[in-house]
RNA sequence: GCCGAAGUGGUGGAAUUGGUAGACACGAUGGAUUCAAAAUCCAUUGCUCACAAGGCGUGCGGGUUCGAUUCCCGCCUUCGGUACCA
């Protein structure tokens, strides 16, 4: 009997499907354990191999959580809103619908083929009205919110009204807009309707507020700043303005503080908790307010974290977009005030965040008010500050600041030295340990600490400012002008945004015509002609019958990426709910992941927002847990091989490699699967695949044609892209899956190297001949030799080891190490080899299952407890030890574990080895580490 | 600039707490089998040296230690992220 491992491989896959081996129940006598990965993005290219890597390695940990003993739920889904599919529609006229539904059924092939365990029973499709209902009912819980600082948790908004006509805003300690006024219970009460929602819309934590974007009119389109190239649009080449425009809002500034906290009690991985921890960005100090010495007396709001060298400060810095520059520039730096705004909106913000070397800024001419000294403070603007981050203003304070120290050298600034013996002629000090403030006042004499203190009291005594927290992190722009996003549950009357009552949900998308902008420069969906709400009958209605009474237009902003994958880990438990998100009961049972796998490039984007929408509705009751994953792990990249050929510029004649030396030559990639393991190029396929070439002389060394090679990204146009498709047809599936695990660490990038598989299917094709000899089962019930439970035990013990830390690598190795062993001991005792099978099912679980069918089971072997390791197998009574010498390992020497250090001393020593390392020295001294190493030095 | 990760044979990588550097594979070389090829099996394979002995070897330069891929200090390079965050 062959291992024929395709058909082994449909047949169980079959059987799994057929049998739901993987399906998990909401209740069960076993533990329960949620093991997630970051469902795919289903693109028309279909899965590169770089893709399944994290698949498998869930899978793997799965599986082995099956084995023991656990209730696994592990689901898998599709987030599949997204702009590649709306491009597409775009170019072909094709509804994304329809695209994405053939894209997935590719994934769903492709993923089928690979052997996931998978609950299919569970799956979601971010862009299926019946989930996305889901995603729009979270929006309406969110708009009717409000976060209570005192309670530090989001509450009701009918609670805020309740206060509001109570008691007016006085008391309401709230996350809200900055611009708020303060109003009296009777003043509530005075407002109209309309006044009353813009005030509601202040506090709300989803609302409508003027946002600063990149605005891209040829495009029709908002652009992040890295789609922005020279100021320009990446796509297209089109000029890009910053605009404002009314967005919704995420109020996430909220939880800044929770989500910086909740860091602590999650097992992710230190560089992702940076991420985000530096994304939150909090900082403690002060805000002060300085005044203008104009008439005007206008007031300059700053943050600073160094309150205690404001008698340093001998000038302020204003973003050049501040509101307050046109205002206080005077006539004489008009003109060069104006220039340097211009030349700064030609830059982008991430060219003025990059450029550390360049120092640029203009005086207004203006001058503000010291708080304390009431000297004149000149004002300048300089694009080193940016108007987003904090007031847009700061306090310069030369002595302490290097960036401010550089500005001040360049401009001839004054630097007034307030720090005790300390040299500041060539650079800023920032030592705040070793600080002692001098020439400030009450702060003369005062360490860091203290002078912070007595600065921020100092200041709140005059009214002129107060301690202060800061954060970094922005409310989150929820608007997108797009078409295939989820729509808002949102029309408007009087201008007002009104939500849809949740029994109405979901809001379908409507048909369009088209899915580009409008002419008017609105969102795709202004191309709608039925997308009007009416209030009576509840339903969308065509927009000709608007009437502003009964019937309104509906919002023609759709949803971000980010809004369907935030809570989807929630909706899998409960995937199939039409009255509720998820029920009370899954969700308690769940409770919340134990183990997600997923890149790192998620780290400030949808791991931040889903942890911000658990916190919500944890706060809402809705959840148990205010972090839904408890461990995460970061796979890593796997990029491609690239293949080259050289052709000379001169001749046009192509050179193997190894010939190009002192040759001007162009490398030209060659697609990888016409390259073999040994790098030869198969030269006929490549003229076939590039006629160009099909009279080009290819120059060879020893007869062969070899190819360059370098790791690059997996990319169609670098011809580097392996499918798994044709792996799994080639070498199987379980081939695949573990050449995968042991191509190197999980978390690290690695480059994927067809060549290197044939080790691994391999490594199967031996398993396979322990159990078969001549298409006949081997297995005995002869009591296995001490040698064989040594191999079996050992191997348990690491690889068990190795998979609680995701060391699936070494795992692989293990495994080889392990069959190597067995056969060489030609053993064939069912005690060993029914084990074994079980040992390497999580890896490859067709091979498994079809063994431990061979052997006489009926059932799937993936429930079956994990064989335990017993270490007396392993006990030695000898051990091999390197004798070396200062240090270095000259020879071994058994001895045995019983012995003192002394006696091993004496043992070495006699050796004759010894003596002649030693050539009649004496030693000086000789280190005796008891079952380690012997180390003799002199 | 800042933050993070990483530099080990021809290649992917191993060495879990400071204790035999290069496990396990790929590739290469030689051999067996075969009409031949595929497949399979055996041997060798860090560099240096004709062999042996020896010497050199984990990005570079120092240090700690009986002993350093591992710890400390100072650099260099590559990759990823980014926010001049006051």
């Amino acid at each position: 009997m062959q291992y024929n491992f395709n058909e082994i491989e449909a047949k169980w896959q079959k059987y799994w499907a057929e049998n739901q081996t993987f399906k998990a129940e909401n209740t069960s006598s076993k533990p329960k354990f949620y093991v997630l990965d970051m469902f795919p993005y289903p693109s028309g290219a279909g899965l590169h191999v770089g893709h399944p890597l994290g698949y498998i390695a869930s899978d793997i940990y799965a599986r082995y959580k099956r084995h023991k003993g656990f209730n696994v739920m592990h689901p898998q889904g599709y987030d599949s809103f997204g702009l590649p599919a709306e491009q597409y529609a775009i170019q072909t006229g094709q509804h994304p619908a329809v695209t994405t539904a053939k894209n997935i059924q590719t994934y769903r092939r492709q993923l089928d083929q690979i052997g996931f365990s998978f609950d299919w029973s569970r799956e979601v499709r971010t862009s299926d009205p019946s989930y996305y209902k889901w995603t729009q009912w979270i929006f309406i819980q969110l708009f009717n919110s409000w976060y209570n600082k005192d309670s530090d948790k989001a509450e009701a908004i009918d609670t805020l009204i309740e206060r509001f006509s109570t008691g007016g805003n006085a008391k309401v300690n709230a996350v809200c807009d900055a611009d708020i006024f303060k109003f009296s219970a009777s003043d509530w009460k005075g407002f109209s309707s309309k006044e009353q929602q813009e005030i509601l819309l202040k506090y709300r934590l989803t609302y409508l507020a003027k946002t600063e974007v990149n605005w891209c009119p040829a495009l029709g389109t908002v652009l992040a700043n890295d789609e922005i190239i020279n100021g320009v649009s990446e796509r297209g080449g089109h000029p890009v303005v910053r605009k404002k425009m009314t967005q919704w809002s995420m109020r996430i500034s909220a939880y800044a503080q929770r989500l910086l906290d909740g860091l602590n009690k999650i097992d992710w991985p230190q560089p992702l908790k940076d991420a985000q921890s530096n994304w939150i960005g909090r900082s403690q100090g002060a805000s002060v307010v300085f005044y203008t010495n104009d008439k005007a007396k206008h007031p300059i709001e700053v943050f600073t974290t160094r309150p205690d060298t404001i008698f340093g400060v001998s000038f302020m810095t204003l973003a050049p977009e501040h509101d307050l520059v046109g205002k206080i520039t005077t006539q004489e730096q008009k003109s060069a005030v104006e220039a340097y705004i211009k030349a700064t909106a030609k830059r982008s913000e991430r060219d003025r965040m990059a450029d550390v070397k360049t120092i640029s800024g203009v005086f207004t001419g203006a001058y503000a008010v010291h708080p304390f000294t009431k000297k004149p403070i000149p004002i300048w603007i300089g694009d080193y500050v940016l108007a987003g981050y904090g007031t847009g203003a700061v306090m310069s304070v030369p002595c302490g600041d290097q960036r401010d120290f550089d500005f001040a050298k360049h401009f001839n600034i004054a630097i007034p030295n307030i720090f005790e013996g300390v040299d500041i002629s060539e650079k800023a000090f920032t030592d705040k340990e070793k600080t002692i403030i001098t020439n400030s006042d009450f702060l003369n004499g005062l360490k860091y600490k203290k002078a912070v203190k007595l600065a921020i009291y100092e200041l709140e005594k005059r009214g002129l400012g107060e301690g202060k927290i800061n954060y970094r992190l922005r409310d989150a722009v929820f608007s997108r002008q797009r078409y295939w996003g989820e729509p808002f549950p949102v029309y408007y009357a009087d201008g007002m945004p009104q939500m849809i009552a949740p029994e109405h949900l979901p809001i379908k998308l409507p048909k369009v015509e088209k899915y580009l902008p409008t002419e008017t420069g609105e969102p795709p969906l202004g191309n709608a002609s039925v997308w009007a709400w009416c209030t009576e009958k509840n339903e969308v209605v065509p927009n000709s019958e608007i009437n502003h009474t009964s019937i309104f237009p509906l919002e023609l902003n759709t949803m971000p990426g980010w809004a369907g994958s935030s809570q989807y880990f929630n909706r899998y438990m409960d995937p199939h709910n039409d009255d509720e998100i998820f029920a009370k009961d899954a969700i308690n049972y769940w409770q919340d992941v134990d183990l997600y796998i997923g890149g790192s490039e998620h780290a400030t984007g949808h791991l931040l927002y889903s942890r911000f929408w658990q916190k919500f509705m944890f706060d809402k009751g809705f959840l148990p847990k205010d972090e839904f994953a408890k461990k995460l792990i970061n796979q890593g990249m796997i990029t491609g091989t690239s293949a080259f050929i050289y052709r000379e510029e001169e001749t046009g004649k192509v050179f193997s490699r190894g010939l190009i030396k002192d040759k001007k030559v162009t490398p030209i990639h060659a697609d990888v699967s016409l390259v073999n393991a040994s790098d030869e190029l198969d030269i006929e396929g490549f003229k076939k695949w590039q006629p160009d070439y099909e009279d080009v002389e290819f120059v060879l060394e020893n007869g062969k044609y070899i190819v360059g090679r370098e790791v690059e990204k997996m990319s169609k146009s670098k011809y580097n892209v392996v499918n798994p498709d044709d792996i799994v047809k080639e070498y199987g599936a379980d081939s695949l899956r573990l050449y995968e695990m042991f191509l190197g660490p999980l978390e690290q990038s690695k480059p994927w190297n067809t060549a290197g598989i044939t080790g691994v299917h391999g490594f199967l094709k031996k398993l396979w001949k322990l159990y078969f000899s001549e298409g006949k089962l081997k297995i005995t019930a002869d009591d296995p030799s001490k040698e064989s439970l040594k191999t079996l035990h050992k191997t348990i013990k690491k690889v068990e080891e190795d998979i609680q830390s995701f060391s699936f690598n070494t795992s692989v190795s293990t495994f080889m190490i392990c069959v190597n062993e067995l056969t060489a001991q030609k053993c064939s005792s069912r005690s060993i080899l029914e084990p074994l099978a079980i040992l390497v099912s999580p890896y490859a679980p067709h091979i498994a299952e079809e063994l431990w069918q061979k052997m006489g089971y009926t059932d799937s072997i993936s429930t079956v407890p994990f064989p335990i390791f017993e270490p007396k197998y392993l006990l030695e009574s000898s051990k091999e030890y390197p004798i070396s010498f200062n240090g270095k390992m000259k020879f071994t020497m058994e001895l045995s574990l019983d012995l003192s250090k002394e006696e091993i001393e004496t043992a070495v020593m006699a050796h004759e080895k010894t003596q002649a390392q030693l050539a009649g020295r004496t030693p000086k001294k000789v280190i005796v580490v008891p079952g380690k190493i012997v180390n003799i030095v002199g």
